[in-house]
DNA sequence: CGACACACCTGGATGC
DNA sequence: TGCATCCAGGTGTGTC
C-alpha cells in the first residue's frame, strides 16, 4: 500500500474531482474487503454530495451533510476518477457515480482495504487508538523518546506502531532510519533523546519529500489520474538489498524485523 | 499492559 | 509450460 504519502497524494488529487457533485449511483461488485461493506452503505451515498476530503493516518474521510465515508487502501488499493462507467477491470470493486458521468473507482487486488459509513459525529473504533499525525507538532523528539524508553522493541517496530505514530509504513521507516543514522534493530530503550529528535525530523522530512513527488510506486500504486508516483528513484535503502550504500558504497544489509523487509547500512547506521 | 505470531487475499517473480 | 514456493506498500486480533 499506500503509506501516508500515497494516501495524501490520493487525497490531494481527488479532492477537486469528487466535491460538490451529486452521487447518482453506487455500484459495489465485491463486498468482501478486509471487513465486509455493510448492507445499506450504498443508500447513504445515493443522492448525497461530498463536501470535503480529509485524512487521519492512512484513512481517507469523505465528508458530506449526512455523514462520512471512511476508506482505507490496505496494501494494494487505489482510488481514481474515470470519465465513464465503462472499461471495468478485474478487481474494480466499487464505483461511485456522479451526475457529470464521472466515476470514483476503487481497485484493490488483495482486498485488504475497507469502506465504512460513519454517522455524523461518530468516531469509528479503528480511529480511536491512533497516535498523533507524524507531520503535526504533537509528534516530536520528546514525545517519541518518552514512549521509547519504556518499550522493549526494535526502533523500527516502534515507529511503525500506529498507536504511537500513524502513517509510517515499511518503506519510510527504512528510509528515515537510514537518514538519521540509526540501525533499525536497535532496542528502542537504548537510544538517546537527541537521536530521537533526529529521527523525528527525518521522518517528517522523508514523508514531506515523498508527498511532493507524488508518493512511491513499487508495482501497483497509482494516483487519482492513473499516474505512478516518482519517489522510488529517491529511496536510499528500501528495495536496494543487492546494492551499495548511496552514502559510503558499502553493501547494504538485508534482514527481517517483525517479518518485514529491512534494509540498512552497517557503517552509516549505528 | 506489552510483545509477538497470525490472519486476511491476489499476483508476480523465481526455481525446479 | 506448469506447478510450488515465497514475497509484497497494512494492521486488527488472539495468545501468552
Amino acid at each position: 500500500m499506500p503509506e501516508l504519502p500515497e494516501v495524501e497524494t490520493t487525497r490531494l488529487g481527488l479532492s477537486r474531482l469528487v466535491k460538490e457533485k451529486k452521487i447518482v449511483e453506487v455500484i459495489v461488485r465485491q463486498r468482501n474487503l478486509r471487513w465486509p461493506i455493510e448492507n445499506g452503505f450504498e443508500d447513504q451515498l445515493r443522492g448525497n454530495t461530498f463536501t470535503k476530503l480529509s485524512r487521519r493516518g492512512k484513512y481517507l474521510l469523505f465528508h458530506s451533510k449526512r455523514g462520512r465515508m471512511m476508506v482505507h487502501l490496505g496494501m494494494s488499493g487505489s482510488l481514481r476518477v474515470v470519465s465513464s462507467r465503462s472499461n471495468i477491470r478485474k478487481h474494480d470493486h466499487v464505483d461511485i457515480c456522479f451526475d457529470d458521468s464521472s466515476v470514483l473507482r476503487y481497485h484493490d487486488p488483495r482486498r485488504f482495504g475497507s469502506f465504512f459509513w460513519l454517522a455524523p459525529k461518530q468516531i469509528h473504533r479503528l480511529l480511536k487508538n491512533l497516535g498523533p499525525e507524524p507531520l503535526s507538532k504533537h509528534f516530536d523528539g520528546n514525545y517519541l523518546y518518552e514512549i521509547a524508553k519504556r518499550r522493549k522493541v526494535a526502533v523500527k517496530t516502534l515507529i511503525m506502531n500506529s498507536s504511537i505514530v500513524v502513517g509510517v509504513g515499511n518503506i519510510y521507516a527504512n528510509e528515515a532510519l537510514f537518514l538519521s543514522g540509526i540501525r533499525p534493530d536497535r532496542l528502542s530503550s537504548s537510544i538517546s533523546k537527541q537521536r530521537y529528535k533526529g529521527l523525528v525530523s527525518q521522518i517528517k522530512r522523508v514523508l514531506n519529500s515523498s508527498i511532493r513527488s507524488g508518493g512511491t510506486t513499487l508495482r501497483d500504486f497509482v494516483r487519482e489520474d492513473g499516474q505512478p508516483g516518482y519517489f522510488k528513484q529517491r529511496l536510499f535503502v528500501y528495495g536496494r538489498g543487492e546494492l551499495g550504500c548511496k552514502n559510503c558504497k558499502k553493501l547494504l544489509q538485508e534482514t527481517r524485523i517483525n517479518n518485514r523487509s529491512t534494509f540498512f547500512c552497517s557503517r552509516c547506521q549505528t
